[in-house]
RNA sequence: GCUCCCAUGGUCUAGCGGCCUAGGACAUCGCCCUUUCAAGGCGGUAACACGGGUUCGAAUCCCGUUGGGAGCGCCA
């Protein structure tokens, strides 16, 4: 039933269980779920696993899990069930034997006996020849006589639906009116010999039985759509509404692919992206909400799609822009939201966190330089460990400085901290401004000095937050450490 | 080969016949701020694929060309 009739709207994402949840497939699922909520509607998860070689239950897990961490939730699935169970293609293998039990009475398909090599002979005649490579149909009209023969060799058997010579047509929400000469189309296979249904009828068969009203999908499904149609039509249903949404691209504009970077949602976890960020980057890729606005919420996005808005055009996936969504995302974050997601990164560097707290105060001076989640290592390492490796070059400007000139005035820096009454920030940086004065040091140029000494390196938080952080006596011991280090 | 889809700066896009000397964002460049690096502020460079029409007027409509993509599977 169709949403023009007033019933809910039903859209889906078909996934077939890869192991792993493809960006792509994660942006169809956004879009398909941002609908659904939009009008009131209902997002169905199905499991589209009909080829048996490539399902597993942890392949299918993969999926669920990477649009799950993307915040994306279905209304019904295979994991949670629903009215119009079961979720998965092979638990509902029977429907698709009965559809095309009913095609095969009516005489809408057909049994074929064509091997394999005999097709591809038939191909590449029709390719050599100049015709289209298609089926010509030589099971088409077999008497009984010659079903029965063939039979008794022991060969298997596909089913074929009887494609009508007609021109089918639709109105695609995205791109219009669409039509194609079936005449053209070779009558195609619907049940494989080993009995399980092909894509286009199963899909058809599920779409029918779990009153699906719209079907957004990647563009690679539009050529498609007509063979879906035919079997719509010879089964008597009314077919959904189909948009089909444009495909993401390497740089080099080819289509998505793992050559290129990252496609799975697993892997942008692990590289220190964002949920929301990643989402609201997609949901901008292939989709504008007709205003200047660029950060959404999941709500947001809710309330501002629109089907009229999809673009038409095949869109490069541009990680910097994700990188940039990035940043805006974690600058929102509270010091313990952040610190909560940085957490497992530092872990898996190796570094121990005993305190929250204090992983929260290390957060903080760090939330503007943070793109990914996984350079908070590297900027925080300093303040996890006993000490810090040390490199002459590190301290800089060997013709400007030599080792001597650094050494006293870290030496310098060592007695004005040590003989601070209080080990703040403010005292920090008064003592040691005061020093680069007298000294007749550039402030950069001996904060720099001292941020080598503590950190080891010349890219570090803000100093003085730091000196604090790490206390006075790690901070002295490290000066110290340095000057030594100097000194040899 | 046949069928279909698409076409604004490097990238994502706004534009749906005059409001366009084409707007926004990312990236890039410069300046400011500044204890490094960021973040932030300000400013700059940069596009209507090409050729025909239609029209008083075209980025916007039509046709063709070119370019890119998809499909033509017992993959989904």
């Amino acid at each position: 039933m169709n949403a023009e009739c007033g019933s809910t709207i039903r859209v889906r994402i078909a996934p077939s269980p890869t192991g792993n949840c493809h960006v792509g497939t994660a942006r169809t699922a956004l879009y398909n779920m941002l609908y659904a909520r939009k009008f009131g509607g209902k997002f169905i998860l199905r499991i589209d696993d009909t080829d048996q070689s490539r399902s597993t239950r942890e392949s299918e897990e993969g999926v669920l899990e990477g649009l799950r961490w993307l915040g994306i939730q279905w209304d019904e699935g295979p994991d949670i069930g629903g009215p119009y169970g079961p979720y998965r293609q092979m638990e509902r293998a029977h429907t698709y034997g009965d559809a095309a039990a009913r095609l095969m009475a009516e005489g809408k398909a057909y049994r074929c006996y064509c091997t394999p090599e005999e097709l591809e002979a038939e191909r590449r005649e029709a390719l050599a020849a100049g015709k289209p490579p298609r089926y010509y149909g030589k099971c088409r009209n077999l008497a009984a006589e010659e079903r029965a023969e063939l039979e008794a060799e022991g060969r298997k058997h596909v089913i074929r639906m009887r494609v009508p010579d007609k021109i089918l047509t639709f109105v695609d929400l995205l791109r219009g009116h669409q039509q194609k000469d079936m005449g053209e189309r070779g009558d195609f296979v619907i049940v494989k010999s080993d009995g399980s249904p092909v894509y286009n009828f199963a899909t058809v068969v599920d779409e029918h039985y779990m009153d699906m009203t719209h079907v957004f999908r990647a563009v690679e499904h539009l050529t498609n759509t007509f063979d879906q149609l035919a079997v719509y039509e010879a089964m008597g249903w009314d077919p959904p509404q189909f948009g089909h949404l444009t495909l993401m691209l390497n740089p080099d504009r080819t289509k998505i692919s793992k050559r290129a970077g990252a496609v799975y949602i697993g892997e942008f976890r692990d590289m220190g992206y964002l949920p929301e960020a990643l989402v609201n980057f997609l949901a901008l890729l292939g989709w504008n909400p007709g205003t200047d606005q660029e950060i959404f919420s999941m709500d947001e996005l809710v309330g501002a799609f629109s089907v009229d808005t999809l673009s038409r055009s095949d869109a490069v996936f541009d990680i910097k822009k994700l990188d940039w969504f990035n940043g805006v995302y974690i600058r929102s974050l509270t010091p313990e939201n952040l610190a909560a997601r940085v957490r497992p990164f530092m872990e898996k560097a190796g570094y121990v966190i005993g305190d929250q707290e204090f992983l929260e105060r290390a957060v903080a001076l760090v939330t503007d330089r943070l793109g990914k989640l996984t350079e908070a290592p590297d900027m925080l390492g300093f303040l996890f460990v006993d000490q810090v490796d040390l490199a002459r070059e590190s301290f800089g400007g060997k013709a400007k400085f030599t080792s001597a000139d650094i050494v006293r005035a870290l030496t310098a820096c060592e007695g004005a901290l040590s003989g601070l009454a209080q080990w703040t920030h403010e005292e920090i940086e008064a003592a040691l401004r005061g020093l680069s004065k007298s000294l007749g040091w550039k402030v950069g140029d001996l904060l720099m000095q001292v941020r080598v000494a503590i950190t080891g390196r010349r890219v570090t938080p803000p100093l003085f937050e730091s000196l604090v952080l790490l206390g006075r006596a790690k901070s002295l011991a490290r000066i110290a450490r340095a000057i030594a280090a100097l000194e040899e």
